[in-house]
Parts: structure tokens; sequence; C-alpha cells
DNA sequence: TAGATTGTTAATCGATTAACAATC
DNA sequence: TAGATTGTTAATCGATTAACAATC
């Protein structure tokens, strides 16, 4: 099996979204047909199909519910996966209280912050002391981190996150992170990609 | 002038962070090391900086300060611009309180919204009737508007957006937009960049 | 069968990297 | 001057699109 380029995999939550949003009536459905709701070329949709095993019928296109079953198994949403918060502020609080990363099969499990004042182990969504970052990572089995910290400390947390064995970290510091190899990060900086969709 | 690539664009608050990172004392900077600080081609980074009105000093490499200059004024950051967030849940509300876009020249000015419990005219970020969008782009002269409603509406309140005159969308719901030629939409989907993040 | 649609191979396009002359 | 670093031209790499035989 051969390995799935990025580039493709970024798209196919916008796959499942699509076939998700056709009713039960929808069976079956074309590239092209897919290709037009997204706005991709026809050719490009069936090229990022065929990584999936699931494989279309000439004439009569993708089973639909089929072809949603081999995306999410791609994307492993059917493998349950545990993530956590660190920096509880106005965007990691709204993060824990966010329902769709259940959907991908990821629950936010909990929180993490230095502030004793926004402490609560005993909420829905505890939010623990980030010293005990390597009890939680364990407690819970934690493989995602969100970093949600100020930029300036954004890398110490992360070499924590690091060395507690989490690795895969996606960050909403705009701060490059070094990481070691194996590490993955993904950013997500929202002024940035305010001000670019502003001067483009 | 060419134009300029998004991939280009899209690097370019990654150079600017890390060039604010250096202090006053850091003068002078090569394509070698900003490459090395970023993870990047140090080609590609004197390719990219090629695109602005900052030229390098053989031997001496780029001036900090102008280069800054530079990355800002292709970014319009001096060009000041408002932004409304419409739908005012957890998200919407942490947005409104986010203060980095400042540094993009871009304020975040208020919030609509169609539920009559949160709205607010007099606060310090106001949250106004979503029936009145067309009086609050006009009053305030809002460019950029972020779609924070849930998924089902997300088509209609963009399609109200467009109606509005604003041009530029950025979106952190699920769907695939459909705008007519001039809008630039920019999506921001938290569940899947987390997805993704987990099945690479 | 005939025709729509797939999967694949070849061509194109754009982005990155390599090579190198120019120059401070 | 000599050497580090730029800017540019050529080569490579990867992603997208075009063409088309296979097939349901």
């Amino acid at each position: 099996m051969k390995k799935i380029p990025l580039i493709t995999l970024e798209r196919y939550p916008d796959y499942c979204n699509y076939l998700l949003t056709l009713g039960e009536e929808c069976e079956r459905i074309s590239s092209g047909a897919i290709a037009k709701a997204l706005g991709l070329g026809e050719v490009l949709v069936r090229k990022d199909l065929a990584y999936t095993d699931c494989v279309g019928k000439p004439r009569l296109g993708y089973n639909r519910v089929e072809l949603i079953g081999a995306l999410r198994s791609v994307l492993k949403c059917d493998v349950h996966k545990n993530a956590a918060v660190i920096g509880v502020g106005k965007i990691g609080h709204a993060l824990l209280s966010y329902e769709r990363f259940e959907k991908y099969g990821i629950t936010l499990v909990c929180g993490l912050d230095e502030n004793p004042d926004v402490l609560d182990e005993n909420a829905a969504k505890p939010i623990y002391d980030a010293k005990k970052l390597n009890d939680v990572v364990k407690k819970y089995d934690i493989e995602l981190a969100v970093i949600c910290v100020p930029d300036f400390c954004a890398q110490t947390v992360c070499d924590e996150i690091v060395a507690s064995g989490v690795k895969r970290i996606l960050t909403f510091a705009p701060t490059n992170l070094k990481v070691p190899d194996g590490v993955i990060v993904r950013y997500m900086d929202l002024a940035a990609n305010l001000a670019v969709l502003a001067s483009c």
C-alpha cells in the first residue's frame, strides 16, 4: 500500500463531509459529481480515491456508504484517540467544548494550565495543573496535544509534550516549533490566515 | 510586479514572526539563517523574499528591519481593515477577544448572531443581531467576515455575507462554500486538521 | 450493444532544489 | 583580494490535468 500524499489526505475530510450531506437516497456517486461539488478536477478525485480500498464501477461510480467507510478507515476514525489541550485560555476553553472532533474518533478529554484559578479536576472536561502533564498523558493515553499557550512559552510547552511521549501536536501559537524526528506538528495560526486572506 | 504565489504568501507571516523574535542586536540576517530557523531550503527563502522589494546584499544578507517592513507591506499590515465574526458561540466568542489580529492591521470589531440572548450592542466588541449584517458592514466598513455558525447554515450565512458586499471569508464550518468569482474563502476546519494529524 | 464512468499512462504545470555567475 | 552570500538560470520533483483503453 503506497503512502498517501499529505495533500490528498487533507482532502479526505472534505470528501467525507460532502458524502455525508447526501442522504440515504443517494446510493452511488461519480467522481465527476464529487469534483463538481467540491470544485476539484474529476481525475484528481479519482486519483485521491484510488488510495482508499474503495473501487468504483465504470458507468455506476462509487458506492457512497462504502466510500465513506473507506475514507474514514484511512483517517482512522474508528480507532479512538484521546487529545488534551495545553493552555486553557479563551481558545483552549472553546476547544474543550467543541464537539466536532468526535466524528473523527477523537475525544478532547481534558485541559492543562499553569494558572491555578482555572484548574478544575472534577469538571466534565477536567483541567489539570500543567505540572501533571506526564501523569495525564499516561492516565488518559493521550496521543494528540493541542497547544493554546501564549507564543513565548510555546517551545517550552512543546518540549514538555514531546518529553511526555506525545508525537502529534496541533499548535495555535505562531511559533515554529523544533521537534525531534518522529514528532509531527501542524500549525493553526488564526491571525496569519486572516492576514493572508486579506492580502491575496 | 509579478503576482505572488499563495504558497509563498502563506510563508510570509512565518518569516515576519521569526524576524521579530530576533532582537535589535540582529541587524542583518542571511537567507541561510532564516531557512535553518524555519526548516526551509535557503534558495526557497531567497525566492520567496525576491517577491518583496527588499533586496539582500551579497556577503551581508538582508537588513532585518527593512525585510520585516517589506513583508508587512505585502501582507498589507499597515492598511487597517475591519473584520466581523458571524456566529458568536464559543469559538466566535474566543475570537472576539483574541488580540493577535492587530499585528496584521486587522481589527475584529464586532460579532453578529441570531440568538437574542447573546446580543449586546454596547459591549466593547458589540454583538449585533444577524439581521443587521448589511448595516454593520456599512457602518464599520467590514472587509473580512469570519463564519463561526453551525455547519447546516454556513452556506446561507455565506450568501448573506456575499450579498452584503464582503469579498473575503474565513470559515470554521466544515462545509464547502459556493461563492461568486471575486470572493475568496479560506477554510479552518479544526476537527479535520486534528484528524489529518492523527492519521498521517 | 452503446455509452457513461472508471483506472491508468502520458503530458503539463508549478514548486522546490541545484548550480553558478555576480558582487559586496 | 578572497570568500560568503545574493539573485538567477537550469534541473528536478511532485501534483494536477489530459488522453484513452477497459468495463460495467
